[in-house]
DNA sequence: AGGTCAATATCGTTGGACGATTTCGTGTGT
DNA sequence: ACACACGAAATCGTCCAACGATATTGACCT
């Protein structure tokens, strides 16, 4: 068995309580709120890449109906967190090495994009307060070895990015929500060397949009995306599952 | 009132027969074949950007339960197709001007990318087969000035390029159902002349990606957009709905 | 005319029900 | 002992009925 990352007979500590944290506070819909438990959970390590989920188990433990969990699986499934297979049940999805160069290749120019629109229009105050405050929170979470903590903010990097941007559709076609499942998958394993190539690489990108220069920022994503790419050629070729479907 | 689009109001003709259209076609799920009924609604003009959609009317109209309706409706909300309102329904989406230049500037980098894969990877006779069917098909589809047929083809031929690609993350990032969107709106409003140099630049795109030339195919498809973009300045300024949030 | 409040329409969520399909254990024959 | 067919259990896909929550509408009052 090569494959550490999946383990589809994983089974749940009975009752875990950081499963269900989130869940009473907004507003939000009930399904928005599986949605996101279920993404923390990516993120925190409770939910694992090919583990298997089962629809009795899943209300039991979030306390919720069929029909809306129905209906978060449905949303997770169109972002490509979690793959349906009829009758079958739901997993959550694990990505093959190539896979993850594909999403790479596709996020690439996405985020290059995004960097640039940044660039251009990181024109107030505001803006240029909350790249700067996502950027501080990135490296922190960085030093702090918490990896919820990290992804969370990763992607909080991005966000506040497209923001910038002013681009709505950005926001729609990025697959922030698959590559939190990549890094979920890969950050265990990378070592301290690739792991502060990879935070280091944030704080160059803000720098190159804090000084309005779109072709530096555009290059510092590149970059971004180079390392990313050197790193996942560093590791073990049996360090990801064989073939999901 | 400028909006010549949107038109809240708009009430269906009793039993519309080609709603139900493809709905017994096929063995995949309920929620599917809904889905694609409201897409293929769209292309055809049956769905009118901006239209509310009840969810009584759709369960009676379409002969399926309120459940599966609103999964079908969650997952074309996860596409933006439709724009869901909390207690106050969903609508088909409707773009404004700005959201239409947003998404032409997300969507080029993807097709870039996608044209430049095919291009490379456009060594097998069945691929080049598969290309050469989608250009003359949607070249046929532009000559027959069927509307749904067009959007049909012009989504397939998308679809073929990022096949032969090879890159599934690009299908599944690739913002086509918001295209389909656009296109709707748009097409009714383009002339003769725009409505032909959208339709060459197909063929533009597929002669350089069987030439098997990546810088080329990357070139056809920036002049595509570029030549998209003029056609949205041409239009008049009132075309669209204002701001429909 | 303008504001207030109740009636209505619709949505969000839940629970249960039934058929369809997969999975797995059991029994049988060789 | 092994391979195969059969049946029971588990799970999924769909539907139906119901209740509370919220937005919209229109009547009523000032």
């Amino acid at each position: 068995m090569a494959s550490s990352v999946v383990d589809k007979n994983r089974e749940f500590e009975p009752a875990a309580p950081d499963l269900v944290s989130g869940l009473e506070a907004g507003v939000g819909s009930a399904v928005d709120k599986i949605s996101d438990t279920i993404i923390r959970g990516i993120r925190s390590g409770a939910f694992v890449p090919g583990q298997h989920l089962l629809e009795p188990d899943l209300t039991r433990r979030l306390g919720i109906s069929r029909g809306s969990l129905r209906e978060a699986l449905k949303h997770l499934s169109a972002a490509g967190i979690v793959t349906l297979n009829r009758f079958r049940g739901a997993c959550i999805a694990a990505l093959d090495r190539k896979s993850i160069l594909d999403l790479l290749e596709t996020l690439e120019p996405l985020a290059r994009l995004a960097a640039r629109l940044a660039a251009e229009h990181c024109d107030t105050q505001e803006k240029r307060d909350s790249l700067t405050a996502a950027t501080i929170a990135i490296e922190e979470a960085s030093r702090s070895r918490n990896r919820a903590d990290y992804l969370e903010q990763r992607r909080y990097f991005y966000s506040t990015l497209v923001e910038i941007g002013g681009n709505r559709e950005l926001e729609r076609a990025m697959p922030l929500s698959r590559t939190d499942l990549f890094r979920a998958q890969v950050e265990t394993l990378q070592n301290e060397k690739q792991r502060q190539r990879h935070a280091s690489g944030y704080g160059r990108i803000a720098t190159a949009v804090l000084d309005r220069n779109p072709v530096a920022a555009d290059r510092a994503v590149k970059r971004h995306f180079d390392g990313t790419r050197r790193t996942m050629e560093e590791l073990a070729p049996d360090s990801f599952p064989t073939l999901p479907s």
